[in-house]
Formats: C-alpha cells, sequence, structure tokens
DNA sequence: TGGCAAATGACAGTTGATGTCAGTATGCTA
DNA sequence: TAGCATACTGACATCAACTGTCATTTGCCA
C-alpha cells in the first residue's frame, strides 16, 4: 500500500541480510553446529532474542532462497502456453530454475556442503520439499484439469522435481562443472523417452549397453 | 550362531519395545510436541537418559518402520531376474513393499497423522528418504552397470520412489479406502507409458489427443 | 562364586527455542 | 509539529532436547 519504504521497513530489512551474511559467513568457517545463535546475534550486535523474530529457526536462516527458487518454478510454469504437453511444459519452467541454480551456485554449494555435513540440516532442508511438490501439483492438476489430490498430478510433480534433484545431485558431485540446465535436459529426455526401456545390462559392467549419458 | 538370545538381549528388546509402544499411545492421546522424553521414560520406568540409548532423538521412536521397509525394497529387487528391464523390476519391487505397508496401516496410519500436524517430525522423516535414494540408486546402478552417482540410476530411483510416495499420499488421504498397491500400478503405468502424453486440456499439434480413457 | 563387561541411573551442563515485560523508535494523525 | 498507538527490541526467565561423566547394578561366563 504505501510506496515509500520507510526507514523501519529499511532497518528490518537490513537486519535480516546482516543476520543472513553473518550466519553464512561462520558457517563457513566454523561449521553449523559449532556456531550458535549467540555467536551470530553477536556478530551483528543484536540479542539472541531478536534473531528468532526474523528466522523460526537456525536452519531457516540457511533456507531463504528455497521460497524464491519455488516461486520461480510456479511463475515460470504459469507463463508456458496452456495448451503445452504438461512434461514439456515443466520441462521448460525447471530449465528456467536451474538457470538461476547456475547464478547463485556459490551460495548452494556452501549450503550443499553444510548440508551433507550435517544430518539436521539435511532433514530440514528436506522438509521443505513437500512444499515444492504440493505447489507443483496444484499448477499440474490446474493444467490437467484434474483435482490436485489426484494421483496423476502428485505423480508428475513428483517425477519432475526427481529430474532437478537428481540433476542438481550430479552436479554438486561434479563440483558444478557441468552445466546443470543440460544436466537437467538429460533427465527430462531419460524420464519421458527412455526410462521403460532402459535395459537390464546383457554382458557383464563395463559394457554400458546404451546409457542415457549423450544430450537429448 | 548362537540360538539363545539371552536375557540381557531379551530385556534389551524389550525395553525397546516398550519405549516404542509407550511413544506411540502418548503421542496419540495428546500429540506429538507436547509429550516429552521425560514422559515417555516414566511411563516404562526408566531413566530419560536411557530413552536416548535406544533413540537418537524423540523423532526416531517413530520411524522405526522406516530401515525395515527400506531393506524390504531393496531385498525384493534383488530377487528380480537380473535381465529384467529396470522400471519393472523395480515395479514389483515397490508392489511388494506397499503391500506391506498395508499390513501394518494402522500404525503407518498414526505416525502420518502425526506428520502432517507437527513440521518438524515431517522433515525428520522427509530427511529419511535421502537413504531410501541412495540405497535404490546403488542396486539400480548395479543392475544397469552404472555408477550410482551417474544422473541416469538416481534419476530412476528417485522417480520410482515418487510412484511409493504419490501412490501412499492419495492412499492417506482416502483414508487407506483405495489398495495401495493397485494405486502403485496405477503410478507406474502413468510413469511408464503415459508421462510424456498427459495432455494439456488441449494438446498441441503433433501430439495425438488422447481420449481421457486413461482416466481411471 | 567371583570377576568382567554391558546396561542403567543420577546429575550437571549446553543449547535451541519461546514467553513476558518494559523501554524505545517509528509512522500516523490531529 | 506534537502526541499517541504500534511495532520492534533487549534483558530476563523458562522449558525441553540432548550429551558427558561416573558410580551402581545386572547379566554373563570361566
Amino acid at each position: 500500500m504505501i510506496r515509500a519504504p520507510g526507514l523501519r521497513e529499511r532497518k528490518k530489512l537490513q537486519t535480516r541480510h546482516n543476520l543472513e551474511e553473518a550466519a553464512l559467513r561462520l558457517f563457513a568457517r566454523q561449521g553449523f553446529d559449532a556456531t550458535t545463535v549467540e555467536d551470530i546475534a553477536a556478530e551483528v550486535e543484536v540479542s539472541p532474542r531478536t534473531f528468532f523474530r526474523y528466522f523460526a529457526s537456525k536452519e531457516d536462516v540457511l533456507l531463504t532462497d528455497d521460497e524464491a527458487l519455488r516461486d520461480g518454478l510456479l511463475a515460470a510454469l504459469r507463463d508456458r502456453p496452456s495448451d503445452e504437453p504438461i512434461l514439456s511444459a515443466i520441462h521448460g519452467a525447471v530449465r528456467i530454475v536451474a538457470a538461476r541454480y547456475e547464478e547463485i551456485r556459490n551460495r548452494l554449494f556452501l549450503v550443499y556442503r553444510l548440508m551433507t555435513e550435517t544430518p539436521s540440516l539435511e532433514s530440514h532442508s528436506l522438509g521443505l520439499q513437500a512444499a515444492w511438490v504440493s505447489a507443483l501439483a496444484a499448477e499440474v492438476g490446474r493444467r490437467l484439469g484434474q483435482d490436485p489430490g489426484e494421483l496423476a498430478p502428485r505423480l508428475v510433480a513428483r517425477a519432475a522435481l526427481s529430474c532437478l534433484h537428481s540433476a542438481a545431485e550430479v552436479w554438486f558431485a561434479t563440483q558444478g562443472r557441468a552445466h546443470l540446465p543440460d544436466l537437467v535436459d538429460q533427465a527430462f529426455a531419460t524420464l519421458s523417452t527412455g526410462l521403460a526401456e532402459l535395459p537390464a545390462p546383457r554382458a557383464r559392467p563395463g559394457v554400458r549397453p546404451r546409457p542415457s549419458g549423450e544430450r537429448r
């Protein structure tokens, strides 16, 4: 409603931003568990109580990108023509999100590193996936003309996110040397055409029959 | 090789079982957050410290089925003939796990109810999914003759689990009125043959619009 | 039966997270 | 511009999940 942000609003954003930056810095230096909320608050010269007014938990401070990425996916999907086949539309939307991943790769790599060495963080992060599934299933259901609680929309949503996540896993594992949007393309190509045809190896492992390793 | 479990072992199993039962009972009655570890321990007449010797966290006491179900899936998959196409093999294995779900449905329904009303529990539970993905990807990689860290094995694993999870979601949503193995069959059928063909309300030229006989 | 190792209880301490309350800065309104 | 209501903040108190330590108990086995 009000155009001018106002000093109060600006201060809040600044404090929030400072907390994020300080947390990232401390986590990167000394790990997640070894960093207390008191440390972070002290770094920003704020009381620990205030930290929890900005973030519901110590974990949350690391996951601020999540919501933006999710909204980006939904927006990108809504931008696709409504008569486009569902898998193609999602593929396009996911590729846009993947490009966004590349833009903030440094931050994501740090978060990923912390996640792998801190089980509680991993749980917390994966917990957010449920929100992705629900949001995506709702949009898929809309496009398919089905209730989002039906099997097909939920399956499509989960399968599409599987593409994003498996691509991201490989991306992280290769230190980002692979190009994430390319990996996403590979994943969707495999999903849409090759999944049922992936053969068991006739011969001994070592001769890879026809791996889906090539770009489409 | 020793058949006799011994009194000490039996007591340990008994204590563990008692803790599980007491926790389930208290959680069902008064919710997860409102139940303290001290409550549970008192119910079994054991010190709170002992609780944490059996379970790494309060959440863990609810997730003892998880490992058994996961091992069941892997065992079922290993039982499939090694030249069976991968998706078919996984389908068969997942159906067996689904049947197991049906057997312990009461417990699963309780856990599911608690999960939906307790975010921290949901996170914790979803965190275990990573273990499913890794374990399944390892087996898939073995069958495909690929490294489990490659894109294809991870994608196949995630996609297959998407079938199980979306089916389970519908199962829970319908209070278990639908038969889970049937839902799993539907999901795999959609995944292997129908995903790319799921039309938008109006399919784009080049893709033959499919009369919605697949609706089932 | 006596000694060993495992299991347990008791206790103190750390940390994340939340409620309360009073002081203060901000933005709105007269 | 003055003043008031609101929202933000810090200090303090409290709770519960966990963890380390050590003495005690209990099953096990020679």
